[in-house]
DNA sequence: CTGCTTACTTCACGCCGAGATTTAACGTCT
DNA sequence: AGACGTTAAATCTCGGCGTGAAGTAAGCAG
């Protein structure tokens, strides 16, 4: 059970420079003081580590403070343009890629529709074609990219070996995608490291880092968009289980044989209060316009007092609540935080709704440690999400450099 | 996100000491030689830290085998005897404790019977008295035992600081203990380590390492008895969540709003296959008659084609397979193990059609990458997994004795 | 300018694992 | 029997690590 890879004596470097570049990031700037304080290091290791980080380039002075009485503390922080990162959304209407600096600053952006036709192979030349735009957009070069995070529907299983990103394959279920080998497609037009995730996943990364789930371990982030979805946290990580598809919590049933729904099954929550569903069952349902409209249409009729739509939303809060009791009862979470479109246009309506009927669903002890909150991020949280991907590889590695500037220049 | 602990050269000889320890004690008798090749580490550090091993008597050498034409090769294994293992299972019915040696072979076991009174303070005693019960029968000296491993129904909520275990806190909501605080009513009475999780929990463990569950990584172990619980292994080590209270499957609704369930909430799974829930629901119940003997009764009314029976049965299979195909979907294992007294009486029967209807309730790719299968673990199996407990702590440690000989002197 | 305080740097030390070298313990061949 | 080849294990050297103590830098107050 749970082999642990030897280590050698230079792996200690690594993980230190990983903690201190770790906490730089997210502690902002920082003297060298405080940080050996914070991560337990002694003072002379601070010293030489963030000696090698800033010969590296990877961390820089920015000014100091007085220290009543003796030598000013400098501060250091990551220097945000020493690299750069890209995110990428494939939604259902279009195809968006998002430059970053290391700060997460975004620095250019394209857009391209997708249409009907999801063909996989015209989406990768729209991922290559988006990516020159946005680094010719911002100046940057590409070797100096540390990586290409992508959120895809449906869900992905991870390759292996050397270059991890390019073994990817996607199964779409929804999305028409079967078994597509994206990452080999996408390697034959970049070089850049890969790193590809579902969108619902990187999603729920971004809520962990900027949005309503920062600072807790232990958190699901539950999406709720045209589909049901959910990325889970599970000690400061995500949870991938066996083949990377962990929390598809959409497919999970609230009435065993209950209504058919698109994967296949029946009874599954997605069936009942997904977007598409609820639309669906809402008889003042107008054809031809989109779903957003027709659900944002359900909210005011439920607002004007409409017994129809009333009974409906207050249906779907009390099934959200309770499949929300089961996340806790299995997952034991600190937080739940409700995203997705959806979720951010019924949130405001449905949240004291779906808090009750979670607690009577879940059992006592586990629900009184947990808090159920709505997301705080923007649309454009999935390109973010995804640029963490990459990111959270950086830090991790101590800020290595991937070599694929050989690569670039092969091409 | 993510810190983690500084570390010092000295972590290192651990963490070495660990990886030999470990694969050690799971891959039998093993020379250096074999071993550095299956951990990675040099011939060098092999010699180095099995030695320190040995004069700490913590591996011994046991026989040779020779290397055509060379010096043969000695075999090293863990002592078996050079330390001891307490593991105690507090049921329904009765509060076993059992003695291993460090190969956790069974030296000696004490059982008492629990009536209908479950007074914490009784139980205490139950395991105090237990304790020295089979210390003496065994022979053994209680500073030569590295900590008590127990299984407790209900949910446990693990302490923190120098000794966790004296803080842990139980809450049984169906065994009628509110809140008690058993770590440190247990510390008055022994100065040993204790390490308290859910009986469930405990099985699984067991489970994972000696049963069905044994090879993979990512499993999810269903216990099935007069409740229904589970045990969720990922990346080898236990799913704890938040508060250690993650895996309660038995409330995870199949039917929002439908049966009334002994948790207080409607539609949990407990309520419609628990074996409580199946006995009382057949019309064939015979008053005063154990939960078993109606199960089994049930069953053979089932064998018998009563149409009544046959129905529940394959009702129960239903939903089972439809649940576990939650479980598919949002934990995505590699093994879902079937196990608990109910489940290995009635699993023969109805692992088919559980099977079956998992795969029409899951999603298609994950659920082609989980088989289900029945424990094959005996019913003292909750002992046994109590007692994995302090045995990962010692082999994670790398072989450390606790120092509580003073405190044992103290007492 | 002198002391004083605080932040940072340098350096000796003990310890680590890798890898090369040496020693140990066998078979086999002459 | 004794030399030799072969393989396992022990020993040794080496570069590298973090610690903690000693030393240096940079400000302030008098």
């Amino acid at each position: 059970m749970t082999p642990r890879g030897k280590q050698t004596v230079r792996d200690l470097r690594r993980s230190s420079r990983s903690t201190l570049l770790r906490h730089l990031y997210f502690h902002g700037p920082l003297s060298r003081q405080e940080l050996g304080t914070a991560t337990g290091l002694s003072a002379g290791s601070v010293s030489n580590v963030t000696g090698e980080l800033l010969t590296d380039g990877l961390i820089e002075e920015c000014g100091s403070v007085d220290s009543d009485g003796g030598r000013p503390r400098i501060l250091l922080r990551v220097t945000p343009g020493q690299a750069h990162l890209v995110g990428i959304d494939i939604g259902e209407t279009q195809v968006r890629v998002t430059l970053f600096d290391l700060a997460l600053t975004e620095l250019a952006s394209a857009d391209q529709p997708l249409l009907a036709a999801h063909d996989p192979e015209r989406v990768v030349r729209m991922i290559a074609g988006g990516l020159d735009q946005v680094l010719a957009a911002a100046g940057v070069p590409a070797e100096n990219v540390l990586g290409i995070g992508i959120g895809v529907p449906g869900i992905v299983e991870q390759g292996t070996g050397a270059d991890p990103g390019a073994g990817t394959v996607v199964h779409g279920q929804t999305f028409g995608w079967d078994a597509v080998p994206f990452g080999r497609m996408l390697r034959e037009h970049t070089p850049l490291p890969l790193y590809v995730d579902n969108g619902a996943k990187t999603l729920g990364q971004a809520e962990m880092w900027f949005g309503a789930g920062r600072g807790s371990r232990h958190a699901v982030v539950a999406l709720f968009g045209s589909g049901v979805g959910a990325c889970v946290i599970a000690d400061g990580v995500r949870f991938r289980g066996a083949t990377s598809s962990a929390g598809e919590w959409g497919h999970t049933k609230v009435h065993v044989g209950g209504r058919p729904c698109r994967c296949g099954s029946r009874g599954c929550l997605e069936a009942y209060v997904g977007a598409e569903a609820l639309v669906e069952r809402w008889d003042g349902t107008v054809p031809g316009t989109s779903e957003k409209a027709g659900l944002a249409a359900l909210l005011r009729a439920a607002e004007e007092g409409r017994p129809s739509a009333v009974a409906l939303l207050d249906e779907a809060a009390e099934l959200l609540g309770a499949s929300i009791a089961d996340l806790v009862n299995l997952f034991n979470p600190e937080r739940i935080v409700i995203g997705g479109w959806a979720g951010l246009l019924l949130g405001p309506r449905l949240l004291p709704a779906i808090g009750e009927a979670a607690t009577r669903y879940a059992l006592a002890y586990p629900r009184s440690r947990t808090t159920i909150t709505l997301s705080d991020l923007g649309p454009d949280a999935v390109t973010l999400g995804a640029a963490t991907l990459p990111l959270t590889h950086f830090l991790d590695s101590g800020g290595e450099m991937p070599d694929h500037l050989a690569a670039v220049a092969a091409v």
